[in-house]
DNA sequence: TAAAATAAGACCGAATCAATCCGATTTAAA
DNA sequence: TTTAAATCGGATTGATTCGGTCTTATTTTA
């Protein structure tokens, strides 16, 4: 139930990227792009790290990257279309709590047939749904007070 | 993003638990307790793994042991009133996604002061609250027609 | 044309997790 | 009183994954 290092980092590393570049893709390609360095700076995380999780966001579909001298980051869409279940999607893959749904195998339990495994896509979707409500938007909010959700 | 192997067994554990002390507690202890060896053989798990499951969940209060010839294990209380988060509590501990909540360190990102951090809760409870919401009973049903949530 | 800056992919060490085993304690039955 | 059965707790071993570093390839500007 723990999310991993790398996609707890992947969301802070967003938010910094939607700092430095507030709405980038609409106005082309001449904005000042951050770069992953810049990114590993303001968040405090390893270089390295930050590029391997921007490799994975971009390669995702929520970041798009220009290569080169002067190149860099920018956001593939409004941050306000991108929410938790994105990026840890994009880090991490499908959300699914348990390895039963994605592959034919992994017997845990071959004697009851798994009365089980019906039931969990339908947890899955029930969690994804938790984390799509979380745009991105609301995690840069530097304030504490908490917004109730029912 | 993933549940830890010791929950899922333990899911598959309690639902044959379930099915083997169907509604245990209230007729007393004169009842066939069902032991650690029995659930192992019907579930397929290891019974070592089995025997350090119910140890957790007897003390999280899902379960009710007694001890020397003749004990076992039963259901603390009806079925329909045990959780699928009751369960991963159990295993797991509190239901969070980052470590961030329960200590105090952590500065996964100290440069920001983690705009992130006081959200988290209110992700934690979403996530609790869809959990809460799959009873046992539901999960010992052997059909598989995806009975439509949402 | 050359140099610099960037992203992208491969490699390796380390830590956490899962699984197993063994002993101690307790209770009921003979 | 003795024996057997069953839970409870800790300690150990092995493996898988995670985190970090490094090298390579590509692109742009001067």
């Amino acid at each position: 139930m723990r999310l991993s290092s790398m996609a707890d980092y992947a969301v802070v590393a967003m938010v910094a990227a939607a700092r430095q570049c507030p709405t980038a893709g609409a106005d082309g390609d001449a904005r000042a792009r951050a770069n992953a360095g810049q990114l590993a700076l303001e968040t405090g995380l390893p270089a390295p790290t930050v590029q391997k999780l921007v490799s994975r966001l971009v390669a995702a579909g929520l970041l798009t990257s220009a290569r080169g001298a002067g190149g860099g980051l920018a956001l593939a869409r409004d941050a306000h279309d991108i929410s938790l279940a994105d990026i840890v999607e994009a880090v991490e893959g499908p959300i699914a709590l348990t390895p039963c749904v994605e592959g034919i195998s992994h017997d845990c339990a071959p004697g009851l047939g798994c009365s089980v495994r019906p039931h969990w896509p339908v947890v899955n979707e029930a969690l994804r749904l938790a984390l799509s409500g979380v745009p991105l938007t609301r995690l840069m909010t530097p304030q504490d007070d908490v917004d109730m959700v029912q």
